[in-house]
DNA sequence: TTGTAGGCGTTATCAG
DNA sequence: CTGATAACGCCTACAA
């Protein structure tokens, strides 16, 4: 059994109050007392039993945080741009996954309802998010990341994926190439309209009619990169083709390789995510650096501001991380 | 606010004992009572309180999870394993990332000692861990995974370091190759000792002389399998490499591509991890695949076990878990 | 400057 | 079959 405050008291000679006072620095406690205190507490390795103090205070110094998939490069650097900054504050964070299903969010949202959280950060799960009015009490500020969540509002970090897509495009266009190939996600997720609405303004900028057939939505799976690319490949008559997601990517390498198709020769390629084997693949891959690390820092940083109630605004705010494009010979054997 | 367990209690005409009872089917409540009861729940709404039962139970059905870098992908596997397993039986986890290091591990543990967990489950940091003696007060119990903890028992999961390493030498004997370097990590790890042990058996058991500057220790870091390639090709000659960690492997393959060095001729190579990214190199990269998904839920069974008090044996217990050795071109090119 | 005591929301031990 | 009530460990208003 841990020891208590009373154990702590007892020794000391003192009150609980002052044992509480002296730990908080709550209200003066004279030399003496504070002396035999803190030794008291370290002859017992008295540590305040968080629980306890959670229950008191109604608040837990924990987060939730909720992701769609815990084996996923981008959301466990999102995770650990969270977990980094809110440790450097005294949080914990209880961290969920969601597998993408909001079933299993809602679930979660609920214990979490019962946990005294001091303020929750999610990428919400594929689908519609309005139960959330109901799960969510307003017992602590939610901040969402990565995706907008569709039927609620709230705080909300992204990426500029809207302006990456048309950046991406424009250099594609620049080099000439007409039919190029935008291989997306789920047309739910906010990042895939918005890579779509990138895709579709750099190309009217220029006057190229947009080929639906050339937009191709899937699941950021291998499987679905190497399907979509063969489709958009060899029926769409893609020369350049944009991925949203690395696992894509290597499907549709997957595919390339298979049917000799040369890269960039044939068909030029951006991906997205500077993972570092990106660099080693022959051509090496030519990628959208997205900075997922600082997204989860920032979500961070905007819950704890929250917390501090600074959020006398109900307004809520979009933040917009900028992304980087890096090119390599995936684009064109210029690059090194 | 949310609604507590006497809002039930008055709302249904009955006592809070009552309602508790209900919730918990621990004592006999007739119909009627039970019915007035769950229907006042719905009406407000009600969730138990979490943290009140925690204290109240001494227990949090929450077990703490450590990990050494929650940006890797072997780790967060571990990572899902647990979660999974333990979500099946009604359990949360907190994560939380040592960044390797040992303060950090033990700052977190004081953390967890103090939030009435259940149970532990961790990826020892780099480093000594006699300091467990005093940092635990057996107040849980804890698992180790992947990495067997120096200078502390425990139950542990671990993958067969030794035999894969040996079966892979093996395997490169057989191919006729005589000077095999192993570039690993850190020597404290107990991954890299048994990886250390099982090609020195290899290579004895058919009678090749150890050179020990074919043993290259590093860190599992890009930089380090570059610089340990180097090294082991061009000062150690050697005709094949295994490679402890993916990292290493694509710092390898920048080398090699720079120094024009032909993969399998010149070169032969294995690393660890079947990444989906294996398949798509050129040439393809053959792969020890570790099934650290498995760790995981290994390890959550184990301490489920322990939790349930079927650990009334003090005896300690090792698990290993088999790996799967992949060939692919970076073998040899007969290889699909 | 320090102590007393009530309560955070549950559960469990008594009674009735 | 159900209800009071103490206790889990801590914090804080009030009292001294």
């Amino acid at each position: 059994m841990n020891a208590s405050i009373k154990d702590v008291a007892k020794i000391a000679g003192v009150s609980t109050a002052t044992v509480s006072h002296t730990i908080n620095n709550t209200r003066f406690v004279s030399e003496d007392i504070r002396k035999r205190v803190t030794a008291a507490m370290e002859q017992l390795g008295y540590q305040p039993n968080l629980v306890a103090r959670s229950l008191r205070r109604q608040e837990s110094k924990t987060i939730g945080l909720m992701i769609p998939d815990i084996s996923n490069f981008v959301y466990t650097r999102v995770a650990e741009g969270v977990e980094v900054k809110l440790r450097e504050h005294g949080y914990h964070v209880i961290l969920s996954n969601s597998h993408d299903k909001l079933s299993v969010e809602a679930e979660m949202i609920k214990v979490y309802n019962s946990l005294l959280l001091d303020g929750l950060i999610m990428i919400p799960a594929l689908g519609e998010h309005s139960y959330l009015h109901k799960a969510l009490r307003g017992n602590y500020p939610v901040v969402f990341v990565d995706r907008r969540p569709k039927g609620f509002e709230g705080d909300c970090i992204m990426l500029d994926n809207m302006k990456s897509t048309y950046d991406v495009m424009k250099m594609f266009i620049a080099k000439g190439h007409r039919r190029i190939g935008l291989i997306t996600g789920d047309p739910q997720l906010s990042t895939t309209s918005e890579r779509i609405q990138g895709y579709k303004n750099a190309l009217r900028e220029h006057t190229i009619v947009v080929d639906e057939s050339l937009i191709k939505k899937g699941s950021f799976s291998h499987g679905s990169g190497y399907d979509l690319t063969r489709d958009a490949v060899k029926e769409g008559k893609a020369t350049a083709l944009f991925f949203a997601s690395d696992m894509m990517t290597i499907g549709a390498l997957a595919f390339l390789q298979e049917q000799k198709i040369r890269i960039p020769q044939d068909v030029a390629l951006i991906s997205c995510n500077n993972f570092k084997w990106t660099e080693i693949t022959q051509p090496s891959l030519s990628v959208v650096e997205q900075p997922s690390y600082e997204e989860g820092q920032k979500a961070a940083e905007v819950l704890l501001s929250r917390i501090a109630g600074e959020g006398g605004e109900t307004q809520f705010k979009e933040y917009r991380i900028a992304t980087r494009i890096i090119l390599r010979q995936s684009f064109s054997m210029d690059e090194s």
